[in-house]
RNA sequence: CGGGGUGUAGCGUAGCCCGGUCAUCGCGCCUCGUUUGGGACGAGGAGGUCGCAGGUUCGAAUCCUGCCACCCCGACCA
């Protein structure tokens, strides 16, 4: 656990990496790009599903789950979403293994067990709950249906990355059905806003809300509404999406209801969905060359109490530890997630890099000369300052320090954000900053796929949004010179 | 899936061209001692199917073939 991290200057990528595999958060498996989250990496998923659990259930969610597996024969039946999803998709197409009549060491799938019908390892689940949809809604007092389920899911894609796109990977994925198509906007659109309330109030990542355009769009869906992130290295991250999908599934899986006034109608559609990808744009957002910077609301441990111990100063130990667990059930009444550091066989300095590394918001050190003037040094992660504090009214201190530290990491990251979104009218000014600084480049965009396409194509830039808050001013296409009514965000994306 | 690269102890690596006491070094780990306010030092010690499977050879970490995994670039990324 010595290593020294790269510089995220010098190779972001490999910064990344390092970081990921040091602070002990995930590991590549060794099986295709599927990861292993290690305990204090899924520390950090299991808060941020506590808090998004309670949103979804506080605007009237409630959980459910459904099959990982997806008869090919389902799968098929909304035209566009198969299409989308085909190219990686994992199948199964056995359901048994027997021993090789040429080598009994080995297994072979048994050619005799192959199934009727293949089955898809579920990419999302519309499919297979849209089919189940269709026994469960008859009236419009059925509806609405709000569901959530927590899965993992499988996209075979061709490159893979820890976090940010993995073989399998865990989320959440929301599917309603609604009567009206203005309550299934209205539903997309409030989820769209949970998210937003997530990522900056939990995560500290500010995000762009908007929609996206007709080629970025989730396949089956009629709108999709979008989180866009800037990281540090000036590349975009998708950090969630909401899609009103309109009856494309209802249509498909011949989900209808019975109108008070006795008319069938089709059912309207939203799903819904944020990943461990969320991971990824955490430690991407705010970390540094030192290692992990977490905002305090998802830090497994939100301060370390490091006492300074002597092998040889047996009684010193005990007062310096009584005094530390003192102050840790002070902090716990305050909500604290308290650890307290007792290991005598490793020196102070290697803890302090230790706990940078894994991004602990605050360490607290307490050692003989505190102990006499009944005071402890405060490290904050953030900004590195230290300072001595009484530990009289150390819970309340500590309290205050953990709240400014969690707006000081989303105001400092909504400041590179701004400083990184450039307007331009030229397509060279485009190519420029895009070249230079990177970050999102605010253009006039003819609302053509063709252009979309070509800007695609001699820049590796993609329409990250169009933001919700977008000003309708006319203007002319950054490509094209063809008419345009608003800006939208240009930028690299992960 | 195309191009390039890598796989040797928990981690990082030397050796591979040119086959033969070459399994090297650092970190980490274990023991003892000295240390301890920013990643300690000394002495001793444990740990390896050289990614896997075939092949060539008297002999393979080294050469050949196949497979698997990982990294980089592209394509892909709903």
């Amino acid at each position: 656990m010595s290593n020294k991290l790269p510089k995220r200057s010098e190779d972001f990528s490999l910064w990344y990496n390092e970081l990921v595999k040091n602070a002990q958060l995930a590991d590549n498996s060794g099986v295709r790009g599927c990861m292993v989250i290690k305990p204090y990496g899924f520390a950090i998923w299991e808060l941020m599903k506590e808090q998004l659990d309670k949103m979804f259930k506080e605007t009237g969610h409630q959980n459910a789950y459904f099959p990982i597996f997806v008869p090919k024969s389902l799968f098929e039946a909304e035209e566009k979403n198969a299409e989308g999803f085909a190219k990686e998709c994992a199948v199964v197409t056995h359901y048994r293994l027997k021993t090789d009549p040429e080598d009994s060491s080995k297994l072979i799938v048994d050619p005799d067990a192959k199934l009727e019908e293949e089955l898809i390892v579920r990419p999302t689940s519309e499919a297979i709950i849209w089919s189940t949809y269709k026994g469960w809604v008859q009236s419009y007092r059925d509806l609405p249906l709000l569901i959530n389920q927590w899965a993992n899911v499988v996209r075979w894609e061709m490159r893979t990355r820890l976090f940010l796109r993995t073989t399998e990977f865990l989320w959440q994925e929301g599917h309603t059905a609604h009567a009206t198509k203005q309550e299934a906007i209205a539903e997309a659109r409030q989820m769209h806003d949970v998210y937003e309330t997530f990522t900056q109030d939990w995560m500290a990542m500010p995000v762009i809300k908007g929609y996206k355009s007709d080629s970025e769009r989730f396949a089956g869906a009629d709108d999709t509404f979008t989180i866009e992130a800037l990281m540090q290295d000036g590349k975009a991250l998708q950090a969630g999406t909401s899609h009103f999908l309109g009856q494309n599934f209802a249509k498909a899986f011949d989900v209808e209801f019975q109108t008070a006034e006795g008319k069938k109608e089709y059912v309207w559609g939203t799903s819904w969905g944020v990943s461990t990808r969320l991971i990824g744009g955490l430690i991407m957002t705010h970390s540094d060359d030192e290692g992990l910077v977490l905002p305090p609301k998802l830090a497994p441990y939100q301060v370390v109490i490091i006492p300074f111990l002597n092998k040889k100063k047996a009684e010193q130990n005990e007062m310096l530890i009584a005094k530390a667990n003192e102050i840790r059930d002070e902090l716990v009444q305050f909500g604290i997630r308290v650890q307290v550091d007792t290991d005598i066989t490793k020196r102070p300095g290697f803890k302090f890099a230790e706990y940078e590394l894994k991004g602990y918001p605050v360490r607290m050190v307490i050692g003989p000369r505190d102990l006499e003037n009944d005071q402890v040094e405060i490290a904050r992660r953030d900004t590195k300052e230290k300072s001595l504090q009484n530990i009289d009214g150390i819970g309340t201190h500590v309290n205050d320090l953990l709240n400014e530290i969690q707006d000081s990491l989303f105001n400092k990251a909504v400041s590179f954000r701004d400083t990184h979104t450039t307007e331009v009218t030229t397509f060279e000014e485009f190519k420029d900053i895009l070249d230079t600084k990177g970050g999102f480049i605010s253009a006039h965009w003819d609302g053509t796929e063709e252009t979309e396409e070509l800007i695609k194509d001699a820049t590796k830039a993609t329409i990250r949004c169009i933001p919700l808050d977008a000003k309708e001013v006319a203007g002319v296409c950054v490509f094209s010179g063809k008419p345009s009514k608003r800006r939208v965000l240009f930028a690299k994306a992960y």
